[in-house]
RNA sequence: CGGGAAGUGGCGCAGCCCGGCUAGCGCACCUGGUUUGGGACCAGGGGGUCGCAGGUUCGAAUCCUGUCUUCCCGACCA
């Protein structure tokens, strides 16, 4: 075996791109920017999507599911959404293949076979959902109408990088309509909560909640608020976004409803996303040279139990206290699992499971036998302690506890460190080249500043923090007087 | 899409510049045995036509052209 995971220091990208392959996350395939998700990785995606999909159905919000294809005309409806995704959309033009008569074997697209109008593999649902909504929604007792759908979505990137931007990715995508401004904007709002409390309680990621400048915003969206993760690398990651989209989709779809004094009017818009990029964010936050590190309440695997052999003996009686304590955590709803596979060797499997961030790994032979104890390591802090059999129930389910909230608090250490109040645009250069993070920055609030920004310095005003920095100074670009700081970063 | 690097058994690589015997090596795999406290050891064994397509040549992994894919940097990225 012998694959080594290359250190953060020698190489960030190739270290991360280690871990998703030698942690056995996902493969690369055969279609360019596609990758393939492996048992372990979707295991991992599935505990993020339950626990995703329940707090969704505990606000209100049913499932559905919308068609992958979006016919032309539909797709450019909404003229700013239409523009904003235009440039990375994969169409389907035929539905038909021929043998190919000057290649023995071969197929080819049959010319006859062309589409009428052109479908659209959807980059995102807004405009088939709205176009459906018209037939839907009749009156405000229509209202509030909250969905979500879990589907692929299909955007052509140029550059691609395994979970954090690949042509097709998972995700879900909500999507309300509302009979108030304010009502939307409340959902909007609530939803970027959730992604707050899932990204910081389950996923033990810090996160910083904001809005979008008018540049950053969602294409066809009013405002576009979002949930920003800082990696070790000081890089900043969105995490998830949240969209106030307005009256703009109920007008280009013509989605009208007669309130109760019987007056038409638009129909108010929300959407909001979040994607199989978590599991990048999740691995760049808190793995290490060893492997992933995963937090325990998301991780597939709680808890490992591997049995240290030795001669024929005491095999048996360690896998009976093995086996009772995997039985018992198995019980108490533990992700266990007893490795007693005689065919590869305690080094090789405390290697594995490292590799892969099992959160806990309990270890027992004969030493430990004789005296009724058990090895417990914790993956986190790679700490090794000694507990009685008769302690390791309590012990572990605290320590599941312990680990998730060590993990937050060490990526919240991280980010606070890392987040510094910059004046000047040489002490932010010098920011983001030696210990980059966030840079809290005075913005005059415009465009044009924001774009020059990014050309001299190669950060992005990441967002606007809701829980503001009021405090007056002057644009770092401009000069000219601002009255709060926002995040700008380097970003994923 | 621009620049750079790379594609050779499952994985990682050597060979390529200066074409030529049966394409090597490590790991993994299979069989048997000994083992099992941080990626075990011994013995035997199986597997590749060199990303793909075309060309040059008596002869191509090696030279030429095209193409696909991946990685890195950049541009782009609701």
């Amino acid at each position: 075996m012998a694959q080594t995971i290359t250190p953060r220091g020698t190489d960030y990208a190739q270290w991360y791109n280690d871990l998703i392959i030698i942690g056995n996350l996902a493969d690369y395939s055969a279609v360019r920017g596609c990758m393939i998700i492996k048992p372990y990785g979707f295991a991992l995606w599935e505990n993020m999507q339950q626990q995703l999909d329940k707090m969704f159905k505990d606000t209100g919000h049913s499932n559905v599911y919308f068609p992958l294809f979006v016919p032309k005309s539909l797709f450019e409806a909404e003229e700013q959404n239409a523009a904003g995704f235009a440039k990375e959309c994969a169409i389907v033009t035929h539905y038909r293949l021929k043998s190919d008569p000057n290649k023995p074997g071969k197929l080819m697209v049959d010319p006859e076979a062309k589409l009428e109008e052109e479908l659209i593999v959807r980059p995102t649902s807004e405009a088939i959902i709205w176009s459906t909504f018209k037939n839907w929604i009749q009156s405000y007792r229509n209202l509030p109408l909250l969905l979500n759908q879990w589907c692929n979505v299909v955007r052509w990137e140029m550059r691609t990088r395994l979970f954090l931007r690949t042509a097709e990715f998972l995700w879900q995508e909500g999507h309300t309509a509302h009979a108030t401004a304010q009502e939307a904007i409340d959902e909007t709002l609530k939803m970027l909560d959730v992604y707050t409390d899932f990204a910081e309680n389950w996923m033990a990621l810090p996160v910083i909640k904001g809005k979008k400048s008018a540049a950053e915003r969602f294409a066809g969206a009013m405002d576009t608020y979002c949930i920003e993760a800082m990696m070790q690398d000081g890089k900043a990651l969105q995490a998830g976004t949240s969209h106030f989209l307005g009256q703009n989709f109920a007008k280009a779809f013509d989605v009208k409803f007669s309130n109760k004094d019987n007056t038409l009017e638009y129909v108010w818009a929300t959407s909001w996303g979040v994607s199989t990029r978590l599991i990048g964010a999740l691995v760049m936050a808190h793995s290490d040279d060893q492997g992933l590190v995963l937090p325990p309440k998301i991780a597939p695997i709680q808890v490992v139990i591997i049995p240290i052999f030795k001669g024929e003996d005491t095999k048996e009686a360690l896998n009976t206290v093995c086996l009772n304590l995997y039985n018992q955590l198995k019980q108490s709803h533990i992700r266990v699992k007893l490795d007693n596979n005689d065919n590869t060797r305690p080094g090789w499997k405390f290697n594995e499971y490292e590799t892969q961030g099992v959160p806990i790994r309990i270890s027992i032979g004969s030493k430990e036998l004789q005296n009724n104890h058990l090895e417990i390591v914790r993956r986190d802090t790679k700490e090794k302690t000694l507990i009685p059999v008769e302690d390791a129930f309590t012990y572990i389910t605290n320590l599941l506890i312990g680990i998730q909230t060590n993990l937050f608090e060490k990526a919240k250490v991280f980010q606070q460190q890392r987040t510094k109040k910059i004046n000047t645009l040489d002490e932010l250069n010098t920011f983001l080249d030696q210990e980059p993070g966030f840079a809290l920055i005075h913005w005059d609030g415009t465009t044009e500043s924001e774009e020059k920004l990014q050309t001299l310095t190669k950060a992005t005003i990441r967002c606007i923090p809701l829980e503001p920095i009021h405090e007056s100074g002057f644009c770092i670009i401009s000069g000219k007087p601002s009255s709060q700081r926002v995040v700008a970063a380097r970003a994923y």
